[in-house]
DNA sequence: CTCCAAAGGTTTGGTCCTGGCCCATTGCAC
DNA sequence: GTGCAATGGGCCAGGACCAAACCTTTGGAG
């Protein structure tokens, strides 16, 4: 009996259908949006009543999640007309010393090969449409965000790296494909958290971007995966070496 | 302002928390073991408490769930020692006439974008592990109970078809990747439950199923893409053409 | 034949979450 | 300045969901 192969996929469709409760579910979101640079230090993001209604979460559970953030420094909540809820110009630190929590190599190898097949598949996507002139603007923009952060802002290399990352996820015009991307990099993120940044690193990230983006503007769709491939195992060679 | 992009990302971001009540997810995930093959008929799925336990609910909600599948005749539960739920030896039809739901140009399309992404990818990344005599054996034997159905058993290829195609992910070794190719996999059969089954198209699937196992034992990535993205193109093309 | 283990079936009390409603604050339009 | 609309802040009744019991059925072990 094939026991063990039947196990995987079980544990695969029978895995938990509500992970956490929906204020921390809630909460998670929310420093999403803002690690991954999605709502900008000083953006409001938007009304309680519509995020609570996008969230599909009750307005008084997303109240209590913007107040354990907002608690936490990372947003500032303004009554009145033209008020809302405004990410902080000064976000908070780490939040986490690993605390002995490190991801074991299965899961770290879980994350890597996910993050390989959805990014490298989104560029190699990306590349393979026909842009929007919008589109293609969008993607200049988030390359130029990226590769333009300044010396000690590491925090903020981060969010804009990971913005670049969605943004070519985006322009693959699937929403669902853009949403996992989303996920696995929050994951990612969390990983590169333990371990640090090295000028050297970002140096050659940012020309390794330029390469993804110019082959997915001028529809190489070989060379846009090839380029992330590469991009990605610098990244996962890091990760590996560091855990 | 690039509103637009951005908002493709806090779409992304901003995703409801919870889709469905508990029980609806639950009903789900039983439909979706069944339906992709996990739990084959006559099999015996895991004992009350334990399910309920991987699921992340609570007794009572999954056997309200039970209950609901157990209805439209998909399972049935027997009490005493060696008792259980399993599944029924001859399943119910499709349930879904498509009552005008039909899926718009859009929702087709991301779908088939993530479903490339996911599982040319899973193809690629299964080649390039080096795999154990476990992991081959489980390929060979998916493949074969894939073209091995007999003719006229539809609804038993569209399982094993899918099993076999879950098998790929599971080889890769990570979780979360074969969890996203079995959820993928879920709305590509609601989508081919639209239209009809060819005989002529199952024996050039066959071949095809063949030659990416092939690929995949012989650690092949680049062709084992190819053979995927070949595969898939067949079935892209076919539901383009019915909706 | 008796006992027992493993499974499904049932009940209860409590917690989380929601939907709806109203209040308080703010700043622009008139 | 007065009105008003958009926003955050607060409250409550009821439903959904859960954890933890306990009951019933079944068939094998001894």
């Amino acid at each position: 009996m094939p026991a063990h192969g039947r196990r995987d996929a079980a544990a695969a469709v029978f895995r938990p259908v509500r992970t956490r409760n929906a204020f921390e579910e809630t909460v998670e979101r929310l420093l999403q949006a803002i690690r991954l640079g999605v709502a900008a230090p000083g953006e409001r993001l938007p009304a309680e009543r519509e995020l609570a209604a996008r969230l599909g979460v009750s307005r008084v559970t997303l109240r209590e999640a913007i107040r354990a953030v907002a608690d936490a420094g990372y947003v500032e909540s303004r009554r009145g007309r033209y008020g809302g809820t405004f990410v902080a110009e000064d976000l908070p630190g780490l939040p986490r010393p690993r605390r002995g929590a490190a991801p074991s190599g299965v899961e770290l190898e879980d994350v890597l090969t996910l993050r390989r097949v959805l990014e490298s598949g989104a560029a190699e996507a990306a590349a393979a449409r026909s842009l929007s002139p919008a589109d293609r603007q969008h993607l200049r923009v988030r390359l130029t965000d990226a590769t333009d952060v300044a010396p000690g802002e590491e925090a903020e290399y981060r969010r804009r790296d990971s913005r670049l990352h969605l943004a070519i996820a985006e322009v693959t015009g699937s929403a669902s494909l853009t949403s996992a991307v989303a996920d696995v990099r929050t994951g990612v993120n969390e990983l590169l958290d333990a371990i640090p940044l090295i000028g050297a690193n970002i140096e050659h990230s940012d020309e390794q971007h330029r390469l993804i983006v110019e082959a997915i503007l001028s529809g190489d769709a070989p060379a846009a995966r090839a380029a992330m491939d590469e991009h990605l195992d610098g990244t996962a060679a890091l990760l590996r070496g560091f855990l």
